[in-house]
DNA sequence: CTGAAAGCGCTTACAG
DNA sequence: CTGAAAGCGCTTACAG
């Protein structure tokens, strides 16, 4: 029912050819011939079928993006500096979220073969069948493909990942230069590469200052974990045991864990941070708000979006004999550089 | 380089016909003829050019979605809900956000012509050349389209919206419940279709109880905007003014400008309920989190996403000829209802 | 500067 | 049950 190539071609009285060449800003037209093909095209609403385009350019102009079952701002903001960096290149995003494992992500993935240039992959979940990047097998070549946030001990693919390990140190250290030595961790999802990080950087900060290993929780990134793990805090520091030290601060490893310590520890009557300081990871926008506001660190996640974005499209734009051609360890992760803010929930307190 | 069908049919040693059978799953296949070419497939890694496929068969299996430069958990939370929906449907969603303006939508839905099935129009500004529709004109003929929380006067096409008006009745009727009287209306963007359903609900729920109107602020949905309108009510409500009655309650036109209000009151010394009430609109993850939890009205947003995307699919289905039908007025407007959250910033002054 | 023609990778009547 | 062939709407050498 749209009108096509041919029916303008017919409108302006020149060929197919002609109108293609008109419509992709070749310079080799008369202008006269130019002006008729353009009257005709707007006179017809033609819209040229990408499908027929791409079909012989072997170009989609839309990049995937495959996301797993993202909550909250974090999921947005990553989404918008993909889109931005997207659009800027003149392409398109296809999005695919809800992939918690590694296999569902795979399974996206090749859905996604033929309708796209290239893919941006964000799975941090490490299942017992191995990283996404195991279950992509072969699927991953031929199709370029950028990792974020996704854990891939091959290093076949190239990778952007925010500083989990040098944020976690930083929060440690702050906590450690405020004159807290015992601390609780609590962690997040088990196989979750970014949680992995984290815990390892506190573990590894309290070891290199000499300072005592943490008392560890369990946690899944979220509100619910956090308050369970409150409550065995508050619990702890109202048995007045003088064998066991007693907590100074909490780190957890999400914001939203952080929000429910707090939660649980202020219903218990306990002060944060006069009591114990409190520290989470991600700077969502809740951190601010809460009472006391919330000292965490912050990660750029539109920038992790758009650098993931610009860097997939110079690899497509390199054209596919580079893709063949990445052995293991071809790649080393961009970090990018978090920050730690320093707010109430872990200030001295006034005495 | 990747397979085409015709390596499968060769590898297969049937024709290409025959391999696009069993690839679409037609039963007039041999048992033996669908095995042989199965394997071929996989030993290929073949994936069918979505390109080729969607030029005969006219399906991209993709629909597109429009979206305003939307910011924090309403965005992720409505992409969640039409991926889910369009999933379910095995199709594939296709974004495309930052479009402030009734003409940059449009614009961006030219791009997707030809690339999508159908698409999802959020646009809720209303400028100087209408609101998204009018800037659309006949270019949603012919492309199944449904708008979600956007303006149509013209009623040409289906649409979602969220009971903005009833929503704000329902705050206000509350407030009055509570005994607070003499409101404060802190607006949202001037052009925006949402914003201005808002306060017509709030002016009108007032007039209807006989109540005086509300004193009115500007505001642009930020909360800075709601800082600036929190430190004149703070101004207003020490200035002991007998002749300007004393507000006793802030209707706050979106939980965002709410905190900013809640902020510039808490920082001038005021509290939360007791001195003046507070009343927002949204429900966003930060409303329970703030001290005093904020009193809003939720609003279903990954229903909004679903719903619009299932009434989109059926009307792809329905095929071409329905889409030419729709005459001005065809379509009445599917109002989602929303739900009064009562918190703490509204209570009863305990006195 | 312009046109006729081949071909991109599929699907689908039409025969057999 | 299977195959040969046309055709979807474009782009792009190749002539002229």
């Amino acid at each position: 029912m749209p009108a096509t190539i041919k029916d303008v071609a017919r409108v302006a009285g020149v060929s197919v050819a002609t109108v293609s060449r008109v419509l992709n800003g070749f310079s080799n037209v008369l202008p006269a011939t130019r002006r008729h093909v353009e009257e005709a095209a707007r006179q017809l609403g033609f819209a040229p079928s990408a499908a027929a385009r791409s079909l012989i350019t072997r170009r989609t102009d839309t990049i995937g993006a495959l996301l797993p079952d993202l909550h909250g701002e974090y999921f947005s903001e990553l989404i918008r500096g993909m889109d931005q960096a997207a659009r800027s290149h003149g392409l398109h995003l296809l999005v695919s979220s809800a992939h918690g494992h590694a296999q569902q992500a795979a399974a996206a993935f090749g859905a996604m073969r033929g309708r796209v240039d290239g893919v941006l992959v964000m799975s941090p979940q490490v299942s017992e069948g191995g990283s996404v990047v195991d279950a992509l097998g072969s699927m991953a070549c031929g199709l370029p493909t950028v990792l974020v946030n996704t854990p891939d001990a091959s290093r076949r693919l190239p990778s952007f990942v925010v500083d989990n390990l040098g944020g976690a140190r930083a929060m440690v250290e702050h906590l450690l230069a405020t004159g807290r030595q015992h601390l609780v961790f609590v962690g997040g999802p088990r196989h979750n590469h970014e949680a992995t990080e984290r815990r390892r950087g506190c573990l590894e900060a309290l070891a290199a200052a000499g300072a005592p290993k943490p008392w560890e929780l369990e946690g899944d990134f979220t509100e619910a974990a956090g308050q369970a793990a409150g409550r065995r805090i508050a619990e702890r520091l109202r048995a007045a045991r003088p064998k066991l030290p007693r907590p100074q601060a909490v780190f957890a490893a999400n914001d939203m864990t952080a929000v429910g310590v707090l939660a649980a520890l202020t219903a218990a009557g306990l002060r944060v941070p006069e009591d114990i300081a409190l520290g989470g990871f991600d700077d969502v926008p809740i951190a601010r708000y809460l009472s006391p506001a919330l000292t965490t660190i912050r990660v750029p996640i539109v920038e992790l979006g758009t650098a993931a974005t610009h860097a997939l499209v110079q690899r497509i734009e390199n054209g596919p004999q580079q893709e063949a051609a990445s052995p293991p360890g071809a790649f080393t992760p961009s970090v990018l550089p978090v920050e730690l803010l320093h707010r109430r929930s872990t200030a001295l307190p006034a005495g």
